[in-house]
RNA sequence: GCUCCCAUCGUCUAGCGGUCCAGGACGUCGGCCUCUCACGCCGAAAACACGGGUUCGAUUCCCGUUGGGAGUACCA
């Protein structure tokens, strides 16, 4: 099996384009296929090399290697399409050779208006073949190649998800094959570059089934092996039209700066559009032993943040603490920690944070109190106002005299001791967990209290509990 | 306009003629747990778009309506 990607490097990887990305690589891992990266790159208006810097980059912050591509070779490359350019001509030259294509002199705006008198009829716009049979030769000046398409009976092709799709040849255009400019057009160099490269299956966007039978007829007059097909339901906007920026973000880039994790991301977009039985969470590994195009649904799915909101929490509490906290270390540079305060601390802050937030962003913002210089903690005036009261002064101060006394700072050791002072003094912990919770985060809410001062550490615990004492007096 | 595709809880989906007064998940609501918040656990509300057929029997098959999506370029 060869399957392919094909983006267009005329912007960052957009989620439709991760999904289809995903799609096939899982299924070339599946099956021990092969995965190929192509760039399309011939629309030179809108292509720029940076923007598949930016592709490359995000397919491998999911996971997604390629076997054959750019920036790892291959025996099909090139892989993109303008190095592949003198690729296309001969298989033109020979289709019109054998009065499979035409040379058509129309001018654009003629042909256009032919279309609207069509419309205008409320009939499907098409061009009308003036040039069909005039066998027009190289000299005829300034032209473009049409294929000639047969005029009747259908074209059809059986698409894993959807099944027989069929054609009626009548709708099929004398589409354009080459350019006036001499470069060749998309539905034909698709076409040519997934027969030289072996591609056998072809898993793509539904945005592709109306083109797929014009470039059947292609492989047809090349008398080539069509591919199989699969093509995936479209993701939608939350209010079920075409994924837009008005909905919010839609590059993968976006997400990951947005805080969530790579294989959240992974997990929730293949589950929209897919499914295998009631399993909800899905590692890589996991999908690339599950994946089937069978699964696939037909109908196009609306994205959900809430949901992969959860999935990202969910993959917090699944991935290696150490490996999430390194993750999470530019984010809390990014909400103020300074680098240098990210030391041994950082894991087990981590640890006492994740189940309290849903991205990385709001991971860091609930722990970056840990490793704020004490003057720079944000202070929840009515927490301060209703929990450093005088009253509290005296259990801050016991609780003071008691943690001096633990060496041991771990949180088996501060629980044993506190619960024994709170035991003694006959205290209740809730009075007293809320007054010191405010004294170390400038918050009413936030991890249990001995999670939290074991991660804070010793000094930094004993200083800022002084503190809320002193703001308690008043 | 025309062509193609699609249609189960608010959302993602299971269901491939009787096992469905429709199952799971997110979200929502209620409860439990509890030092706060959160996690976790338990529970609740919530759907087969509509109309015709086919069949002993339709969520499941066929047709139509409605709704949604895609395509309709010398863009990809």
């Amino acid at each position: 099996m060869r399957v392919r990607f094909a983006p267009s490097p005329t912007g960052h990887l957009h989620i439709g384009g991760a999904r289809t990305a995903l799609f096939n690589w899982l299924l070339a891992r599946r099956h021990g296929g092969t995965y190929i990266l192509r760039i399309e790159d011939t629309d030179q208006e809108r292509s720029r090399r940076e923007y598949e810097v930016e592709i490359l980059r995000s397919l491998r912050w999911m996971g997604l290697d390629w076997d054959e591509g750019p920036e790892v070779g291959g025996s099909s490359g090139p892989y993109r399409q303008m190095e592949r350019l003198d690729h296309y001509g001969p298989y033109i030259e020979r289709l019109l050779a054998e009065g499979k294509a035409y040379r058509c002199t129309c001018s654009a705006e003629r042909v256009e208006e032919g279309r609207q008198q069509l419309v205008a009829q409320g009939l499907k716009p098409m061009y009308d073949r003036r040039c069909r049979d005039l066998a027009l030769g190289p000299d005829c000046g300034e032209h473009v190649v049409r294929l000639r398409a047969p005029l009747e009976g259908t074209t059809d092709f059986s698409d894993h998800v959807r099944g027989l799709v069929q054609t009626a040849n009548a709708e099929l255009d004398d589409l354009v094959i080459r350019r006036s400019s001499g470069l060749p057009v998309y539905n034909f160099v698709v076409v040519i570059d997934d027969i030289e490269m072996g591609v056998s299956l072809v898993v793509r966007g539904e945005d592709h089934v109306n083109n797929t039978p014009k470039q059947v007829l292609i492989y047809q007059a090349l008398g080539a092996p069509v591919p199989e097909f699969a093509h995936a339901p479209l993701i939608l906007g939350p209010d079920g039209s075409r994924l837009s920026k008005r909905h919010g973000a839609t590059s993968v880039r976006s997400y990951e700066e947005d805080g969530y994790l790579a294989e959240a991301l992974v997990n929730y977009l293949c589950r929209l559009g897919w499914s295998h039985g009631d399993q909800e969470v899905f590692s890589l590994g996991e999908l690339v032993q599950a994946f089937a195009l069978s699964g696939i649904t037909k109908a196009g799915g609306r994205w959900d943040v809430d949901k992969l909101r959860w999935l990202n929490q969910t993959w917090m509490k699944r991935v290696d603490p150490a490996d999430l906290a390194e993750r999470a270390r530019p984010f809390f540079v990014a909400a103020g920690a300074p680098p240098e305060a990210l030391d041994e601390r950082l894991v087990p802050a981590v640890l006492t944070v994740r189940e309290r937030a849903w991205t990385l962003v709001e991971l860091a913002a609930a722990g970056r109190f840990y490793f704020l210089p004490d003057e720079a903690l944000a202070w929840d005036e009515a927490a301060v106002a209703k929990h450093l009261v005088p009253a509290a002064v005296p259990l801050l101060e016991g609780l003071l005299g008691v943690l001096e006394g633990v060496s041991d700072w771990s949180v088996e050791a501060l629980e044993e001791a506190v619960k024994a002072w709170v035991e003694a003094e006959g205290h209740k912990l809730g009075k007293i967990a809320q007054p010191v919770r405010v004294s170390l985060t400038g918050q009413a809410t936030g991890p249990g209290l001995f999670e939290m001062l074991a991660a804070i550490g010793r000094p930094t615990a004993l200083r800022r509990i002084a503190a809320g004492r002193d703001r308690a007096r008043g």
